[in-house]
DNA sequence: GTCGTTGCAAAGCGTTTGCAGCCTA
DNA sequence: TAGGCTGCAAACGCTTTGCAACGAC
């Protein structure tokens, strides 16, 4: 089911990909990422970005954040449940706090439920 | 900013791709509707599909469900307001009645709220 | 007969992968 | 030095588009 798992290694790559994550407030795509992370790292190349993300994802210091009709970003791990709010004008995406819970009266007989995705759409502060 | 907007055709293949969207009970996918659509007209081609879908979202007849991390899928317009359901093992996307309401509470300062998307995993009645 | 529509194949777009050289440990 | 990592370019899966033939009205 799952491959060695060979042992890491820190490249100014990896590390600038981890920190942009980390020190973002709102969950990152692909090619942001690869903007902040040539800041430190000019030559990077859009492939180690993915490559980065897809490593993050496995060692479980990254969350994917899938939201209807747009490519994934991605956000620290760890962050407790929240959900997402898309700026219909600037397109970004934000943390939510709080969840309306208690969902399960919603389903059909004889469907169970195991997790839920919220997402809101509006005008950011910036764009209101 | 809007086309003169052609006058439309009744062709076998948009007649197919509408029947199969009006008459079923879940969201469908292009390749779906290719398939069913194949059981008129064999020849029929993805492309034409595509086009057909497009076509329908324009006039209004039909509506995108964009689910998270997942292709489009499409259903017939004029439904009341619901969510959706995903089924973890098979797949499938539901529709669900109802709606928890009541998500302005969730915003931080300043967002305003245009609308709102929800989706349940869980298992289907078939697969639980 | 017009002109919207279709099938096919090529092009786009975001993401993944093969490969040879690079660099961390 | 070994072998994971990187950049580049080709490959992929899904969707769109150019084009010539087709067919609804």
């Amino acid at each position: 089911m799952s491959e060695p798992a060979p042992q890491p290694r820190n490249t100014r790559q990896r590390t600038a990909i981890r920190e942009a994550i980390d020190a973002s407030d709102r969950p990152l795509g692909p090619q942001e990422l690869l903007e902040i992370g040539r800041r430190d790292v000019p030559s990077m190349s859009l492939a180690t970005v993915y490559r980065n993300i897809n490593a993050l994802l496995e060692e479980g210091a990254i969350t994917k954040v899938e939201l209807p009709g747009q490519p994934p970003l991605y956000e620290s791990a760890g962050l407790k449940h929240h959900h997402h709010f898309h700026c219909d004008k600037c397109g970004r995406v934000f943390d939510i706090e709080g969840c309306p819970g208690n969902l399960k009266p919603l389903l059909p007989e004889g469907f169970t439920l195991t997790g839920h995705e919220i997402t809101l759409y509006g005008r950011c502060a910036d764009c209101a």
